[in-house]
DNA sequence: CCATCAATTAGCCTTCGCGCTAAATTAAGC
DNA sequence: GCTTAATTTAGCGCGAAGGCTAATTGATGG
C-alpha cells in the first residue's frame, strides 16, 4: 500500500517535472500537432541549441513515460504517449470537482466545464 | 505577440514547476480537501521537515499563482486558486482531442472521458 | 570496408532547487 | 512595553538540471 503510493508519487513527479521545461512542452505540442510521431532529427531541428541537449530532453520525456522511442534503421522515432498526459490531466481534474462528496467546509462547489 | 507568448510560456513554466514537487502537490491536494483555505501553521504541521522549508514551498506556489496569501492577525492564510490549476488542466487537454481539426496524419482520434 | 549520416554518450561547468539552522519580523496578550 | 507565538528572511551547502564540445556508436551507400 505504501509502495503503491510511492510509485504513484514518483510517476507524477516524473511527469510534472518533464512538463516543467519549455523545450519539452514544445516537443510534446509539436509532436501532437504532427500526428504523434517524429524522428529525433526533426525534433532537434526545431531548436537553436545543440543536438545533445535535445537528446537529453528526449531522455527526460521518455523516462517520464511521455514519449516512446523506436529504432528504425539509423534514425530514431519518438511517439507521443497520450495516456500518460491524460494521467496528469486527471490529477488536475480533482481540483475542478467536489473534493470529497461532502458539502462541509464552507466553499461552494461550482461545476465548471461540463464537457 | 511575441511577448504574449513569452508570458504564457512563463506562466506554464511556473505552474508545472510548482506541480513537480511532491510536497507542493500534497499541499494543493490537502488544501483542496480541506475546503480551499489553511493557515501556514496547519500546512507546515503536515510535514516532518523544518517550517522554513514549507514557507519556501508556499512561496513557489504563490508565485506560480496557485495559492493566494492573506494576512489575518498574526497568522497567514493561504487560499487555493483553482482557476490557475484549470489552466494547466486545459493545456493538457489539447492532447486528448483532435490537435488541429484535420484528419490527416494517420492517427485515429479517440474521444475519451465523456464526463 | 571506408566514408558518412543519425543520434547518443561522456565529461565539464554553471546555475538552481531544496534541505537546514539562526536571526528577524510582526501581532497578541498580559 | 515585554514576552510569546506565528511566520518569514538570511545565508549556507550539496546535489541535480541543463547547457556546451568532443568522442563514440551503428546503420547505409558507394
Amino acid at each position: 500500500m505504501t509502495e503503491e503510493d510511492d510509485d504513484a508519487s514518483d510517476t507524477y513527479e516524473a511527469v510534472f517535472t518533464a512538463l516543467a521545461h519549455p523545450v519539452r512542452r514544445r516537443i510534446l505540442l509539436t509532436l501532437n500537432f504532427e500526428g504523434g510521431e517524429m524522428t529525433a532529427g526533426a525534433i532537434a531541428a526545431m531548436f537553436k541549441h545543440a543536438w545533445p541537449t535535445t537528446t537529453r530532453h528526449l531522455g527526460v520525456l521518455v523516462s517520464a513515460g511521455l514519449l516512446h522511442p523506436e529504432k528504425r534503421g539509423r534514425t530514431r522515432i519518438y511517439r507521443l504517449e497520450r495516456k500518460r498526459l491524460a494521467l496528469a490531466r486527471d490529477w488536475l481534474d480533482w481540483f475542478q470537482k467536489d473534493p470529497n462528496g461532502t458539502t462541509e467546509g464552507g466553499t461552494r462547489w461550482q461545476r465548471r466545464r461540463s464537457r
